[in-house]
DNA sequence: GTGCGACACTTTATGCCATAAGGAGTTTTC
DNA sequence: GAAAACTCCTTATGGCATAAAGTGTCGCAC
């Protein structure tokens, strides 16, 4: 997990919101742009993680060392502010709600699930000190703006988009977690599972009698391979993403109709 | 993020499982135990975060050196997967289902919410490769064996209590990173976003017909303290924890009654 | 046109981290 | 009584962020 940076906000913000430094008048001209080093280092993010990105690594495939960076970028934290902002400008702005706002809703949801996917890093960005910049916030303005069209109250529906928030980023966690396992140890989700439901049998002769809930899911298929290319945990996790949809927005269609103690209570 | 331990699996899971070692002969008395290192690491990680979790730091507890650990656990993935594992112990097993499922889950989620909240690193723990140990299973079957009272079938079960868990994870993580962030920083929550949301005035000052809707629900009052004692964003978790596991039993009910695509399809 | 100061970038150093390797000392078994 | 096995320590090694100081370049004031 990474937190925020907890430096100079003046700085950060500038950097953020591309608020232009005076001219510079002496020195020798800059070689590197702070676009071209948050370019850089989402590039090796996507490739190899967040635990991969180091400032030596960006600086390397700048050809520099690790501490030119500091020229431009305060410190690891404020690139990856900038890292985590500057990826959300990818996302859609404009969605039809034409056939109504839960298809526009659904329609969204997987644009998030995507994106998150395509950079898994973004779930390893801490939520507690947002980061506060244009793309973030035009993202969250678009998710809000479609749910909007619910009706419901204000306070209802911040706590609404936040559910959908904490499961679309879980479920998409849950599928990075898988990759870059598999990628890390260089050991498939197969093989892995395989030595160990060897070794479990052997440690837990009784499973089934000390988990018989458990034991009753596997003899009914609930953990039944649908897909053996794909790895049994991503499977699992697409298939949540796409059920647990649908049941978080039947569960809004019912706070619609009958505004409970779920509703627009404040 | 931790990832689990990729050591020999056969290590792991005696240790994990407490299949005793054979008696030993030579050689100077343990001046430690597994079990003595798991709850130490427990302590470090509960009272100062994950990220101040390190072999270093438990061994000093001890009285010993980093290096001293390694002859009890095979490394620190190892000890996290141990630790992990150590406390599911603490939840609860034995639910009331006399009211039905609906009270008995929400008792159990509430139960999760709170368990992660007294240890916020277990949030930190991949579930990729899950650790496979007794009292993982415990918690787990536990989970399930509530859930199965809805009659839902086994795949859908499986998915829906992924949705929970999501969920419920998701939202603890919000209130752990706030938490953590305060911890670390010596910034309030207050003295963070004050010193923030000036600068943003300053860098965005457009910002209400850039985002209208974000604008529209701090008018509405959708950012609304209600309780100053508590970081907002801890009081907004709260909330969304509550409205959400409404929201998502909701919409478990709507597919029990009607079976659609959400429903006992394979 | 010269020199100074600002700047980009590098080298080096500090203090963390996990853990490999080897050594010292203790205890049990033969 | 000696050898083997064991615990624990010291000492690397190579990684990380980043502080501090050094080198060389460039633009402007004079």
């Amino acid at each position: 997990m990474v937190y925020a940076a907890q430096g100079d906000p003046k700085r950060s913000m500038a950097l953020l919101w591309g608020v232009a430094d005076p001219g510079r008048r002496p020195g020798p001209k800059q070689g590197l742009s702070v676009d071209l080093i948050v370019e850089t280092a989402i590039a090796v993010a996507d490739a190899d993680g967040m635990a991969a990105l180091s400032m030596r690594a960006v600086g390397e495939r700048l050809g520099r060392t690790a501490m030119a960076l500091y020229t431009y970028v305060p410190g690891k934290n404020e690139l990856v502010d900038l890292m985590y902002d500057r990826a959300h400008a990818e996302l859609p702005v404009e969605y039809d709600l034409r056939d109504g706002w839960r298809a526009a809703v659904t329609a969204r949801a997987s644009d998030l699930w995507e994106f998150h996917l395509r950079h898994p890093w973004t779930l390893q960005v801490s939520q507690a000190r947002p980061v506060l910049g244009p793309y973030e916030y035009t993202a969250f303005e678009t998710s809000l703006r479609l749910l909007r069209e619910t009706g419901l109250p204000a306070p209802m529906l911040r706590r609404t988009i936040s559910v959908l928030y904490h499961f679309v980023r879980g479920a998409a966690q849950t599928v990075a977690e898988v990759r870059q396992a598999a990628a890390a140890t260089g050991v498939s989700d197969e093989e892995w599972w395989h030595a160990r439901s060897a070794v479990l049998e052997e440690v837990a002769p009784d499973f089934a009698s000390r988990y018989p809930t458990l034991a009753w899911m596997e003899g009914e298929g609930g953990f039944r391979m649908e897909d053996e290319t794909v790895p049994y945990l991503e499977q699992e996790a697409r298939e949540t993403f796409t059920t647990g949809l649908t049941v978080i927005l039947d569960g809004v269609e019912a706070a619609l109709r009958e505004p409970g103690p779920a509703g627009p209570a404040q």
